[in-house]
This record gives C-alpha cells, structure tokens and sequence, in this order.
DNA sequence: GCACACTTACTTACAAGTCAGTAAGTCACT
DNA sequence: AGTGACTTACTGACTTGTAAGTAAGTGTGC
C-alpha cells in the first residue's frame, strides 16, 4: 500500500512548517497518517459513540492496525482529545477563511455553519453524541465540553451585546446566549432522528431573530401560561 | 417441551383463556423486584450511558446477579426498552395526577415539569444522554425516541395552535413545537455540564413566551443578520 | 389440608466474544 | 546508526448471554 518514492523525499527540507512545533520530529508522511486517524475517528465516534467505537475499526479505516493508532496517539482517550482539539482546528480555520469571527458578523457566521451542517451529517452526529455522552459519569471530554459552551456562550453573549446596544441586562443576554445554543444542539438530535422533520437553518435564523428582537424591545413578553388559562377561563377566576 | 397431561385435559374447558395464551402469572413481590431493577437500570444507564452500562452493575443495585436481571428481561436490549417504557409510564402517571394534558393547560404542565426536573438531575441525565446516544448506528431506542419526539412535537403544535387561535400557520407552529423541544432538550446537557451556568425553568418559560407573542402578532421578527451589518456599515453597502 | 405437578425466581458456572493496552520486532528514512 | 512508524502477537479485563441447578411458590385433585 505504501509508495513512498523519491518524489517525497526531494521536498521535505523545502517546508519550514514541517517538524516546526513539534516535540519530536515526525517522517515525511506522518502528519498526514495522523489525520487520516483522526477523520476515521471522527467517522467511527460520530456513528458509534466514544465508548462503543473501536479502535480496531477507527485503525482499519486509516489503513492500519490499531496498535498503529496507539503508537500515534498513546490511548483511546488521547485519540478523543486530539479529534476534539482537530474539529475545533478545522472550525477555526473555517472561519478564518471567512472572517475571524469579529463581532456581530459572528452572527451570520454562526447561521453559514448552520446551514452547512445540514450537508456532513457526520460531523453534526460526532458533535451531538459526543457532547452528550460528555455528561456521563468520568467522560474524558467532560471539561472540553463544559469549557466549549462557557466561552461560547459568552462570546454569544458578548456579541448580541453589541448589536443590540445597551438595550438589555447581562443575565437576559446570557440567557439569551444559552438559548441559541440549546436551540442550535437539540435541534441537532431531532434532525439526526428524522432530517425531513426539521429545518435546521431556518429555525435557528428564525430563533436568532427573534431573540435579537426581544432584547431590542426592552419588554418581556407576556406570560404564555397565564394566556392559556385565559383562553380555558375568560373571566380571569 | 410440552407436557400437555391428563389433568390439563379435564380442566381446559373451565378457562375461556387457556395455557395458549396465558400471560405468566407472577409471583407477589416479582413487582417490585422488577421495579427495583428498572430503577437500578435507570440510575445506571443515566450515569454511564447504555453501551457502557454493565448488567452486573445493574444488578447489583437492586440485589441480584446479572443472570437475574437477564431472567426478567431477556436481553440488555430488553431491559432498555423496559425503563423507556416504565419511565413514561411514572410521567403520565404524574400528568394524570395533575390532570391528563388537556388542551391549553399543557403548557404549564411543560413549565411545571422544567422545574421538577431541577430537583432530579437522575431521572435528566438518563433521557438527554439516551436519547442523544440513539442516534448512534442501530442503537435499540432510536425508533422511540424518534416516535417520542413526532408525538411531542405534533402534540405541543396543536396546543400552541389551540392558544394562538388560527394566527399562525401550521409550519410555523410545528416549527415554534421543535423550537421549544430543542431549547428544553439543549438546556438540559448545558445543565448537566454546568448547573449554576443555566437557570432551565426560567430560560424555558421565556422561551415559550416569546414563542406565543410572535405566533399571535403574525409577522417575523426582523432579520438579526442584517441588524448586525448595518451596525459595521451603517450606509447599507 | 395436603401431597403432587409444575412454574417462577433466582444462583453459580461457564462459554464466547470484544476491547484497550503492551512488548518486541521489522523496516524505511534521515 | 538510530529513531520514528509501524506490525504481529498476546494478555487481561470485561462483556452479554446460556445452561443447569435449586428453593420457594402456586394451583389442583382428592
């Protein structure tokens, strides 16, 4: 399977990338072995779960036997680290292409991942059952997963700030924040159950604008409940 | 396998319902042993997720062997399907007490739910992480948690239909049910991760406020998006 | 009201498989 | 020549499920 040929070798001193940050210094291909491990691991834990995936299957998918993927990233749970801290490499680079996330344009940002979402259904089932799987008992991706929504929530938070200018306390754009991104992750979870029943991209837009609205307006919308029971009992009982 | 005698001859004709169909008649305390069982599996399953949930573990909480619980149950598959099953009999049981979800007063069932569950953090751990690990290839509950979710979603529509009073369309009911089922799916992982990040009852009864003024005024909200770029490019580019 | 036939509710023991991790060796690069 | 990238081979810890046995119930006929 292996063709390492001379080709290779005439350009690996052309690259100041290369062995750069690394610890130890890795062969020609070796970074590239090391991502073809952590796609299969995505694939594998997204469509398995961390704890039933195997590392025999995440292995044979890259092309080697999973005492190669233990060489590579020491235990299964360095493996999840490492495709945690790669998907969040990806992201961020996804993003720079477009605009490193500045202010509230963070917010058509948010709505453009969305909707690309909607079309790597693996990558949406490794986040989803991941980061539900996170909560169990001693789950390695625990602190990961409650780190990620704090500094999310806040930069949410911190962006619906600027763009609606003052007009709402901190705890309702915190709330707010948390909303989006509860709205966004359970969304996700119906729409890998059954993908013709939900809209991801338009109900979260929709979510988001009617969130950026109600904080716009200063007022808290009328009770909900007390409309119903209205509605049941007219006269007010 | 069948020891069809003399003495079952004689007395088949007295029973209408006879040995064919006859349903297992269980012993006095077989009840509440199963029950403990469910709700050793419960806590189990919540804990560590049904893949990495044992049997043994199982069965040690509610004081018997594995081969016990498999007696019972059949299979661990059975057993998942069992506590699915036993859990929403406990929450109908309690919406009965109360009264059996009727029309418009579902709603503060929903609320009144949220909080109760700020008090079991068991009983949530179980449904967010099962239901997030169904999505999993082949795994047993994804046909009931798909069913469960049509159901809700089907049921919450209608409802909000019923208080909203034909002021909105059924897409935009169905998309305000996903909506308010995403939220309370969503907040409960961020809660599990992080209880004090979020307060679940209050962001949910927000959220179903909003929900119930946008349906009832008609018209969207305006576009976030665009609200954002007009503040980076105020002359509208 | 008691013996007999049979079932239920388990237990212990075991089979069979899966999985992460280790040790030692091979071989290609550098 | 030495180090990094593997493979092969193996271990030990866990799994679920099955088989076989046992004690305690349950219902029936007499």
């Amino acid at each position: 399977m292996e063709g390492t040929t001379v080709a290779d070798t005439a350009q690996t001193a052309t690259r100041v990338v290369s062995a750069a940050d690394r610890v130890q210094r890795p062969q020609a291909r070796t970074l590239e072995r090391r991502e073809a491990v952590l796609q299969a691991a995505m694939q594998v834990f997204g469509a398995r779960g961390y704890n039933k995936g195997a590392l025999v299957e995440v292995a044979e998918q890259a092309g080697m036997t999973h005492a190669g993927v233990l060489h590579h990233f020491g235990s299964k749970e360095g493996l999840l680290i490492a495709v945690l801290k790669y998907r969040d490499g990806i992201e961020v680079a996804g993003v720079e292409a477009r605009e490193q996330a500045e202010g509230p344009s963070f917010l058509s940002h948010i709505i453009e991942t969305v909707a690309e979402n909607t079309h790597r259904p693996g990558v949406v089932q490794t986040y989803a059952v991941l980061s539900a799987e996170s909560v169990t008992d001693g789950h390695p991706a625990q602190e990961y997963f409650r780190d990620r929504t704090t500094v999310l929530r806040e930069k949410i938070a911190g962006v619906l700030g600027e763009v609606t200018e003052g007009h709402a306390s901190r705890q309702d754009l915190l709330d707010a924040a948390s909303t989006l991104i509860a709205v966004m992750d359970g969304l996700q979870v119906q729409w890998l159950l059954d993908p013709d029943a939900v809209d991801m991209p338009r109900i979260v837009t929709k979510t988001l604008d009617e969130l950026v609205d109600r904080l716009m307006s200063g007022a808290a919308a009328p009770s909900a409940v007390e409309r119903a029971n209205a509605l049941v009992d007219p006269t007010g009982r």
